[in-house]
DNA sequence: GTTAGCACTCTCGTGCTGAGAGTGCTATTC
DNA sequence: GAATAGCACTCTCAGCACGAGAGTGCTAAC
């Protein structure tokens, strides 16, 4: 990739600024005359002739402004990758709205979620975080009525799964609590390897629910197996590359179904590190759905303990001036919310 | 509104059907030509005339065929209502998928909801089934880390809700199992009202956490209060009523926003019972976001125990020959798996 | 190296036209 | 008297031509 001049770069940054702003093909006179650039549209032209050689730009067709390739965005995307801050005033109002919410991972996420479309106008994902080695803390086994039980599977760190099991025949609720007190003392701390590892019980019921908990325990463990929350479906839908509804519809239900979501997230993030964003810009030929798409991507969390994926979806043409210190922001107040429930505040 | 003849009901019926169908206004010529019916293009334009004067169809302009008007969509559900029943191999289909999944109240609802979107090509909504009157069963106790407690709180018929507290001190386990075990000595069984009635206790801790299980007995308590499931929401989006992608954003918009939907559902189905299914067409006048939709709803569960709301929401021009039978059959499905899950199979 | 000028190309909105579909009305038939 | 055939009328829609506007590339001048 051939080096840009100083000013072919203010140049081709101004030209893919005013793109996202105005989703118009930027033609050189509108250039000339918007900005006080003292270059005359011949000059640009002949500058735009060339990032449209190196790749950076292309036409619509042989009459038409000037429309970032991905290369474009790709390039716009790296240079503003550093010093993107949100602005203080918006910081403390996210800030602010999770201070105030119950103290409730449900919660976050859920506002995380919501957080992060209304500021991209995006579509938004975050995976509830989940414990990549999970460590047992506490069963909780309440008959409810006759063979039915409820199972409560607590993890150090506070992840909590729950189950209705169907025994064989009935237990008394005496009899189910003490077969939790005898599991709970015998795993404590214990992660997932070392349960499996351990002899057989020689109580039925004790083994039967000893399976149970290791299937959860494993249920849970997958790196992105955390719950999804999504928020601002619709948002994209107002875009006008989305205005036929054909594209708009495979970009969605993508996010809709969330087992390729799941894949898409586990497949980028998998080698990325807490702190670090990733922005895939039109789906990097490997996702046809995400063609006319780009996504902001962000892992948070305790590394080692407890991580997460959260990202924002919006039009290739979307505003990663906003996007990307916005996922940044959220991904670190989660991170330090992580923190703080794991090391107990 | 004035008796239609046994001639003009057919009629009614079959533009409604082929409406349904084809999308397109249907003339006379077509109507003759496609359905052996033995009456001339000209008689039955002579019917059209009178069933529009009703107010039963209506034409886009001077020259194109009929399409239904509200009313008449109205008169085309109140007509199949009655005898409509799913395919036996299509039920055979949904109940083998429910009993081959998790026995699991999140699974069930995810599954109705999936099953809703796929059968009828609409948008579904399945809302977990809650108690009308809660009922305390039980009570856990779970220190995390320092301040933090996680409280698990089980009603009566194995609804729970989990809720992470922070204490003004750190409390050990053993006197929080303490604690929890002298409320569920006291509580067992009892109704939230009940439990607001007992007199202070004198145990400080022992009051907080009274005071957080009967917030948290009536956050539950309000009737359509429980977990809402959506899914096909892109569904919606290849219908042609939809293809102005305006009028797609704003119905998709009003099931994204879970309290408005909590809204709408609430209020149109507080008075229906159970098995009834309610057909809201066109907004009736009420939502404007909906003008252009209708939606099919139903209640399930066990009056007076718990009960839920589901249904689903699809063009105006829907196939209600297939939805309608279909939220019926899974509303009836999960109403017995509620019942099962009550009376502990 | 920069700029002014110019011929060229392409899109897009507008207005026109003819084909096609559907209607309502009337006269005619059974 | 109900059903039908025929006909004039209305409206939409696809196709086409046309001109305005925007943008380009190139060349010649500064």
């Amino acid at each position: 990739m051939p080096e840009l001049t100083e000013r072919q770069k203010t140049l081709l940054l101004l030209i893919i600024r005013d793109y996202i702003e105005s989703a118009q093909p930027v033609g050189s006179k509108r250039l000339a005359e918007h900005y006080h650039i003292n270059l005359s549209s011949a000059t640009i032209r002949n500058e735009m002739g060339a990032l449209t050689e190196m790749g950076y730009l292309r036409q619509p067709h042989t009459s038409a402004g000037r429309v970032p390739t991905e290369e474009g965005y790709r390039y716009f995307v790296s240079q503003m990758m550093h010093n993107a801050e949100l602005p203080e005033t918006i910081q403390q109002t996210i800030s602010h709205q999770f201070h105030q919410s119950r103290a409730d991972m449900n919660q976050w996420m859920t506002l995380a979620a919501s957080v992060l479309a209304y500021q991209s106008q995006g579509v938004s994902v975050v995976i509830a975080p989940h414990a990549e080695q999970s460590r047992y803390k506490h069963v909780e086994l309440i008959s409810t009525q006759g063979r039915q039980v409820l199972m409560v599977l607590v993890m150090v760190g506070g992840e909590v799964s729950q189950q209705i099991l169907t025994l064989a025949e009935p237990v008394s609720q005496e009899r189910l609590s003490q077969t939790a007190s005898r599991l709970n003392g015998l795993l404590a701390g214990l992660p997932s390897d070392a349960i499996a590892a351990l002899p057989t019980r020689s109580d039925a019921l004790d083994q039967d629910i000893l399976t149970l908990i290791l299937q959860d325990m494993r249920r849970t463990a997958d790196p992105v197996s955390g719950e999804i929350y999504t928020d601002g479906l619709t948002n994209v839908l107002s875009e006008p590359e989305f205005s036929d509804s054909d594209e708009a519809r495979r970009a969605l239900k993508l996010f809709e179904e969330r087992s390729t979501l799941r894949d898409l997230l586990a497949r980028t993030t998998t080698n990325s590190n807490i702190g670090g964003l990733q922005v895939l810009i039109g789906g990097e030929g490997e996702w046809e759905e995400l063609r006319q798409c780009s996504i902001v991507l962000a892992r948070y969390g305790v590394p080692g303990m407890a991580t997460g994926t959260l990202g924002v979806l919006g039009p290739m043409r979307m505003s990663y001036a906003k996007t990307i210190p916005t996922v940044r922001y959220v991904a670190g107040l989660l991170s330090d919310l992580v923190n703080d429930t794991i090391t107990g505040e």
